[in-house]
DNA sequence: TTGTCCCGGTAAAATGTTTTACCAACCCCC
DNA sequence: GGGGGTTGGTAAAACATTTTACCGGGACAA
């Protein structure tokens, strides 16, 4: 058993009794800022003070003393004790849908990416939490907030299916909905300018010449962002009095593969169609398979635009003209805008931004023969 | 571990004594375990105690009251303050070299599945860390441990640049390699058996009569699981009486476009070579574009293997013979392993684990002509 | 009768910080 | 010489848990 000495050395040794006979045992582990102070002959406030930097209340002696014997004891602040006392855990969750097909996307990756640099400049560390369907179903992301494991959550690749979000609402740590939208509730958002993106390439497109045009679409039923970029695709070819009939746009499920066998469909219904815009440049390396299958060379015959101006897209053959969209640059204002969040604790604003895109001209549009 | 069903009812107001009488404030935010205690009329150590499940003595009429007071009151424990008396977080690190490249891979992607579905079962967190080359000068991996955040930390990418891991061996929290070596630091390991994979892959290419054989391996130089599916390769062709000389492996770098490079350098040093092993599926992928090239038919014309079974190995052109890693039996054995180290504590075992690979059977292999 | 063990708990120490309220001393200005 | 502000700190109250040592009473065996 032990006994503590309570009065003096808490902390040089501990002593041991046994039979009769007191002992000296080894040190403790780890330095504590109450060693800190001791050391440096001051309270521990003043330790606390220096470490927070947020004083300038301490005099430069002080500080130096205090400094060096943080050194000295190679004193590190627990991180757990740390966000005790105004219950900050200094952790940020990023919540996403499914890790398997996730963690393959680049998509995803930069997004991340963009988080974790942004929160690791602020000592804010990244959580990864998968937001299965009966991990949804058990409302087990609400624990992460309410057992303080967390300040805020960043939810990645969300859809009109992930109506839980709504929950958040009255929270007081905030959710930020990264790179998409749900008008209808009261939700954080940072996401790219898909509507500028659909009116850079229907410009550019006009632009070159075309009017005979289709649209293979993301699933706009469930993300509104790619409902976005088409409403403002459409939109942009009708000021330029171009008519895209319904006929000529058709989901690609945003895969390669659902993508070409959508390019079939509409090189079908219009066998001399001059231009092709693809909602993610995936679908539009699909809608090259396509034409190649019926001999026709992709930005030659027909012109085809992606969007995201994933790596791949500047490597394909051949390259792809598309609308850049910075997911990195995403990912980092998501961070921003949720570490201003924390900082003010206002519970009453709501961060609604949008990251600009551009247009990458390459050689998969052509002007029109 | 306790179960929590998430937040129900809001809580009633507390009560205050000030002055003599009974004052009315604010509801408090949150309720804790003295609250709960308070409520149920027990002491907050039975609480506890009921909390964490580690303990028999409480009768079952107290247990329900305490459960019926943590409903009604809608109790949380904190995370933060669970972690302090033990200094555990109940945390753990994935450490991954290079995010914008490691995202983009299945193969972390698995790893990192399988690690996360193992330690959510049993409570604990992941937090995700990107160890860049400032990140390790500045010996920041070793925050992690000192201030408390995580009990323990997964390395995925592991090569042998990376020294620093050295410094881990001493650490009271475990460090631990997944799906890569070094044998000579007495560090902790959870790998596919490579080993095995070389020797399948020989049996299998000697069993449908080939000799002609060649070899684009990984980066063997910097990566040593690579390097023991090579050796093993060759031992067993050795064995079968088949000598597969120097100038018959090539380095693939793990990459498509290189893998290409070095299939064209193969078909050059032996153009009636029958089989290429490649050290991943990736690789193999290369090698079809490379005999496609010189109008050689992959699968008919010269056997090709891959390894990893990763998923477009079975829907490639043609399906893809390989040996299958499960990467996420991996991620979740190097889990298992690491809260076991975590639980016991000991500090002189060693992890080092292999987990068993399998032969999948499929069309790119075939017997000799 | 005594010693031992079990049952169902409890009291209190330990974990390591932040933050609020306060204090003593000194200076400046009227 | 008193009011007021600044400087450089300190004491103590939170924050929310785990864990260890112990306790009274009853059962049971030697």
């Amino acid at each position: 058993m032990f006994y503590w000495n309570g009065l003096v050395a808490r902390r040089a040794a501990s002593y041991r009794h046994t039979d009769g006979r007191y002992e000296i045992t080894m040190a403790k582990q780890r330095a504590n800022i109450r060693d800190v102070a001791k050391e440096s002959g001051v309270s521990l406030t003043t330790v606390s003070l220096i470490i927070n930097k947020n004083d300038q209340r301490i005099s430069e002696p002080t500080r130096q003393r205090v400094l060096d014997a943080i050194e000295k004891l190679s004193y590190t602040p627990s991180r757990l004790a740390r966000g005790l006392p105004n219950r900050r855990a200094n952790t940020l969750a990023i919540l996403v849908p499914q890790l398997q097909n996730a963690f393959a996307d680049v998509y995803f990756g930069e997004l991340i990416s963009g988080i974790y640099e942004e929160a690791a400049a602020r000592g804010f560390r990244i959580l990864l939490e998968v937001a299965r369907r009966d991990y949804i179903k058990r409302r087990e992301y609400m624990q992460l907030l309410e057992d303080c494991s967390v300040d805020g959550i960043f939810f990645l690749g969300a859809t009109e299916e992930h109506k839980f979000l709504k929950e958040f609402d009255g929270s007081d740590r905030p959710l930020l909905v990264v790179n998409n939208h749900f008008s209808q509730w009261d939700l954080h958002h940072v996401v790219c300018d898909y509507a500028a993106a659909g009116r850079d390439a229907a410009d550019h497109l006009i632009e070159l010449g075309h009017s005979r045009i289709a649209h293979i679409s993301g699933p706009n039923d469930v993300v509104l962002t790619t409902r976005e970029l088409t409403d403002a695709f459409v939109g942009r070819l009708a000021e330029h009095g171009v008519r895209l009939s319904k006929s000529m746009i058709v989901g690609g499920e945003f895969q390669v593969e659902t993508a070409k066998l959508a390019c079939d469909e509409l090189l079908e219904r219009d066998p001399d169609l001059t231009a092709i815009f693809c909602a993610n440049d995936k679908m539009a390396l699909g809608a090259y398979q396509s034409l190649r299958a019926q001999s026709k060379q992709p930005g030659k015959d027909v012109s085809v635009m992606g969007c995201d101006d994933i790596p791949v897209a500047a490597l394909s053959d051949p390259p792809m003209t598309t609308v850049r969209m910075n997911f990195f640059e995403v990912g980092a204002e998501s961070c921003r805008q949720m570490l201003k969040l924390i900082d003010t604790k206002s519970t009453d604003e709501r961060i609604d931004k949008r990251i600009p895109v551009e247009l990458v001209r390459r050689a998969s549009t052509a002007p029109i023969r």
